[in-house]
DNA sequence: TCACATCAAATTGTTAACAATTTACTCAAA
DNA sequence: TTTGAGTAAATTGTTAACAATTTGATGTGA
C-alpha cells in the first residue's frame, strides 16, 4: 500500500458526509501533501495515477489535476510520459528556501512585535506545550506537524493572508527537505527557541524577535545534512554522464539578468 | 476579439517552429498572464473556454489546465459552473500584498548590498533608462512591463531561485491591482527611486537600500486609489444582503489560530 | 554470458462525447 | 410595463475510450 492509513474506496479521507463542502480535489491534495511532508511517503517515490485512483476512489482526471497542482508547489516532480515522483529538492534549493524563510519570518515577527496586543499568544503557547509533549513521547508525525504549525500560526496572527499563504508553501517545502536531509537523532525545531521568540514578541522587542527567529531558522538548517555532494541516485546518473565530465556550473537553474 | 493581438489559430503566440521546446500550456499561460497584468484585459472580464480555444487553437483540456493554474496564482477567479473571470483583488488583499512585497524586497536589496560585487548592475541601469524612455514616449504596456522587470531583475540577481519565484508571483498580482486601483495620471514606479536604490546597493549601504525600497513600495501603494469602499459591484450585492445587515467582520477570510 | 532487437504489457497523454448547470429568451398574466 | 414560469441554447464539468510512450520480458546470435 502506498499510504499507511489508506483503505479501499473513499475511507482514506476525513468523512464524505461531514459538514464540509470541500471538493474532492482539495481534500485529496491536502491529504497527499500531508503524507509527503509528514514523511509517510519518501522522496523519490513514484505516485502512479492508477494507484491513487484506487486509494481515493476517484477517476484519473481528478488525480491528474491534483498532481499538477502539487507539482507547481514543487512537492512532486512531474516527468513527461514517466509520471509523478515525490520531489527531491537539491541542496542548493534547500539553502535558498531557508534563506527565503528567514526573510519572510523575520518580517512576520517584526510585524507581530510591533502590534499593541496579542490575543493569540495564549493559544500558541499552549500548542508549543503539545509540541514538547509529542517530541517527548516520540510521536514524530504529530511533532513535525506541530513544529511547522507554530510558524504558520505566527504568520496567521499577522492577519496578512498573502504573507500567510506564501509562508505555507515554503514551510511545506521545508518539511520535505527535512525528510530528505535530516539525520535521525536530531530535533527539527527547538521548543525552547519557540518560547523565546514568543517572549520577545510579547515584550515588543522586535529587533530581538527578528534576531531570535533568524538564529532559530539557521539552527534548523544546520541540523540538516547539507553536504556538498547530493545523495540522490539521479545525480549519480548525471555524474556519470559522458558529456562534459568536469567543470559543470554548480547552478544549473541560475538565471541571467539581462533580457 | 478578446486580446488585442489575437489572430485565428496559433499565430497569437511567439512562434511554433522556433527553438523553444516549451509546452503549449506554459506558453498560453504566460501569454494570458501577460495580457492580464499588462492591463489588456480588464479585471472582471469573463474568459470563456471556447473563446480561448479558438484564439490559441487548442482543445478545452489545455485551456482548462491553464485556467486552473492562473486561478492558483489568483490572477483569475474560477467560479464553479460559471467560468473564469479576471480577478478583482480586494483593497484588503492589495494592502497585504504590498506589505508582503516590502518584506520580500527589503530582503532582496539587503542581500544584494551585502554582496561584494555586482556584475548585473550595468544591465539593470541600462534597463532603467529604457524604462524612462517608455514612460516618456507613452508606451504604457512596455513601461508597466519594464517597471515590474526592475524588481524581478533584482530578485534574480540574488541567485535565490525560491525568492525569485515567490516575488514573481507577488509582482504579477501587484500589476493586476494597479490595473484595478490606479488613477490614470500617476506614474506607477518612479524611475529616479529605482536609480537611488541601485546606488545604495552599489555602495554597500544595505540599511539605506532597505529603507529606500520600503519607501519606494509605500509610494507605489499610496499612488493607488485604495479608499475604504470597494468599487466592485459584487460588494453592492453583498451590502444589500438581507442577512446580518450591519456589523459583519471586515475580514471574512481571516483565520483562527487555535486548534 | 552478454548485447541487442523485437514484442507485449503497463502507464501516461489526449480527445471527443455525454451530463449537469447556468444563461437567455419567449410568452402569458397581473 | 413588469413579473414570473417555462423552455431552448450555451457553457461548464466529467467520463470513458483511444493514442502515444515507456517499461519489462523474451528470444536470437555472437
Amino acid at each position: 500500500m502506498l499510504l499507511t492509513d489508506a483503505s479501499p474506496a473513499k475511507s482514506a479521507l476525513p468523512a464524505p458526509g461531514a459538514q464540509s463542502e470541500e471538493s474532492d480535489e482539495s481534500r485529496i491534495q491536502t491529504h497527499l501533501a500531508n503524507a509527503i511532508y509528514e514523511h509517510r511517503v519518501r522522496p523519490g517515490t513514484k505516485l502512479p495515477e492508477a494507484d491513487l485512483c484506487g486509494i481515493y476512489g476517484v477517476t484519473r482526471g481528478v488525480i491528474r489535476k491534483v498532481l499538477d497542482r502539487l507539482a507547481t508547489e514543487q512537492l512532486i516532480e512531474l516527468i513527461p510520459n514517466r509520471g509523478a515522483f515525490v520531489a527531491r529538492p537539491s541542496v542548493e534549493l534547500t539553502r535558498d528556501v531557508y534563506a527565503l524563510r528567514r526573510i519572510l519570518e523575520a518580517g512576520v515577527v517584526r510585524s507581530l512585535a510591533k502590534a499593541p496586543h496579542h490575543p493569540w499568544l495564549e493559544d500558541v503557547r499552549r500548542q508549543v506545550g503539545e509540541e514538547r509533549e509529542a517530541n517527548r513521547v516520540g510521536d514524530t508525525g504529530r511533532y513535525i506537524r506541530l513544529a511547522g504549525k507554530f510558524h504558520l500560526d505566527l504568520a496567521a496572527a499577522t492577519r496578512n493572508s498573502a504573507l500567510e499563504q506564501h509562508l505555507r508553501r515554503v514551510v511545506s517545502q521545508t518539511s520535505l527537505m527535512v525528510a530528505l536531509y535530516d539525520v535521525p537523532g536530531t530535533n527539527t525545531c527547538s521548543v525552547h527557541e519557540h518560547l523565546e521568540i514568543l517572549q520577545a514578541i510579547e515584550t515588543g522587542d522586535y529587533s530581538g524577535a527578528e534576531r531570535l527567529m533568524d538564529e532559530h531558522l539557521l539552527g534548523c538548517e544546520r541540523q540538516l545534512h547539507l553536504s556538498d555532494e547530493e545523495p540522490q541516485p539521479t545525480d549519480l546518473a548525471q555524474a556519470l554522464n559522458p558529456v562534459s565530465p568536469r567543470g559543470m556550473p554548480s547552478r544549473p537553474n541560475g538565471m541571467q539578468i539581462a533580457s
